[in-house]
DNA sequence: TTTCATTTTGCTGTTTTTTGCATTTTTTAA
DNA sequence: TTAAAAAATGCAAAAAACAGCAAAATGAAA
């Protein structure tokens, strides 16, 4: 077998899987583990591939790296968000919650649209203030160093004196089942409050999520009145949530 | 598995869920949690995640947006800052408002204080959350679209319910016989709030802002406790405070 | 075909990396 | 403050990488 040849071969398996392990390769073409050990490394010195202890990965994988120094997902976020607007009322009092699919959708909201915004995320509550026509309400409390979102019982209370029209919030999980949960006990206190101040609740969530779950429960799939993902409505993985009583954009 | 793989998908796991446990990780992997906690070390120093115990986080949500750029006199109000910082006791329960010097006020907190910060302003509150030690609690209202703070009646109400030791405030313009003035109504409103609640308040002005004043009236110049600018303290710009009674740093 | 220089390959022993475990120290939460 | 959880530390086994070497393959020229 020509070294070319194997290289190819080598190549073809990085993409395809994303990863290889040196081992395999050895075994499958029959080469000794040293040969196929020059061969990715030759191959890591053309940038053809990505060389690592023990193996191969192919270098659109570990691009993705670069790319999460933004947002995870943008382009799902994105779609999401601009669903999610479509909700907006000129006139209305809404809620929008922190984390990056809400961040999306504060920027999706038009300019010429007059709204009232109550958030706990302090993102949100400076990227909302960028915005003309928007009345921005923090919700004040204690605040949390990983989410920098307002929690506790201040924020609570702050919340349980509100009542909004729409609130747009996310979720660590979600599930058909099981309902919405948090990984953050307080997080979990915290949302539910947002609930109950909300006439109506909007989940939105990337597919991703969907049929995961963790510890604290926030609620029943069915206190959520309309979920967004950036999937089709029709599309089978949301399959689990049609013969709820859910609507689904 | 390879190293990078399973790196690849901590780092999907924290992308998604903002936060994951080292424990579910390894469970999950298949690893041992001295792996996947070494696998968390490696990627929090590469800046892809950050590391906090018992799990990590996505720096979606802690990532300081990094367009402090440039700030008017600013070595003037790091001067200012530092010497701020001496009134600051272990354990003490204080009020930050919002501002350029302030913002440096919170950036030179040493990491070893332990305190409880009240802010009206979004961006103190963000970058206070970033620190260590530091109990953040925002108080909400109507969030000002040029200063991006809480005003009106709300947050005036959450002051009124807080008595802090000590208040680091600044202000438009200070003159020794006019007291502190400024440009805007409601910022009066919530300064007077601020003063209230305070036990000791401490202005932070750049030497600049001197013998200046506006049109609304936060308060007389001896409702300071004490004044702080980049001058040395004996400066003759600082003359006509001399005689109040006031503390000058 | 033979010869000879060059490249490629596989093997050996050594070094490095990775991983899991046991123990100690630190952190966190009650 | 104390008890439990997590992190740090040191260690050892296993896997992989490396370096050097010699055999095998290749290719060009005689």
């Amino acid at each position: 077998m020509l070294k070319e040849e194997r290289q190819q071969t080598i190549l073809n398996e990085v993409e395809l899987h994303n990863r290889i392990l040196l081992t395999d390769i050895a075994e499958s073409l029959d080469v000794s583990i040293d040969t196929v050990r020059r061969d990715v490394k030759e191959l890591d010195a053309e940038n053809k591939l990505k060389r690592v202890h023990g193996g191969a990965i192919s270098l659109g994988f570990t691009n993705k790296n670069t790319r999460n120094a933004n947002i995870y997902a943008l382009d799902d976020k994105i779609k999401i968000a601009k669903k999610a607007t479509t909700l907006l009322k000129d006139g209305a009092v809404i809620f929008i919650d922190g984390g990056t699919t809400c961040l999306e959708l504060v920027r999706s909201i038009p300019d010429n649209l007059h709204l009232t915004c109550f958030t706990i995320s302090l993102t949100v509550a400076m990227e909302l203030s960028h915005k003309p026509n928007i009345t921005v309400i923090s919700i004040g409390g204690q605040v949390s160093k990983e989410s920098q979102i307002s929690i506790g019982a201040n924020a609570i209370h702050n919340l349980s004196e509100i009542k909004v029209d729409y609130s747009f919030i996310g979720t660590g999980y979600v599930d058909a089942v099981y309902g919405l949960t948090e990984f953050d006990w307080d997080i979990v206190q915290i949302k539910k409050a947002v609930i109950k101040a909300s006439k109506k609740t909007v989940l939105l969530s990337i597919s991703e999520k969907l049929n995961s779950q963790h510890r604290y429960k926030t609620c029943d799939i069915n206190a959520i009145n309309t979920m967004i993902t950036e999937l089709d409505p029709e599309d089978s993985l949301l399959g689990a949530f049609k013969n709820l009583d859910i609507r689904i954009l």
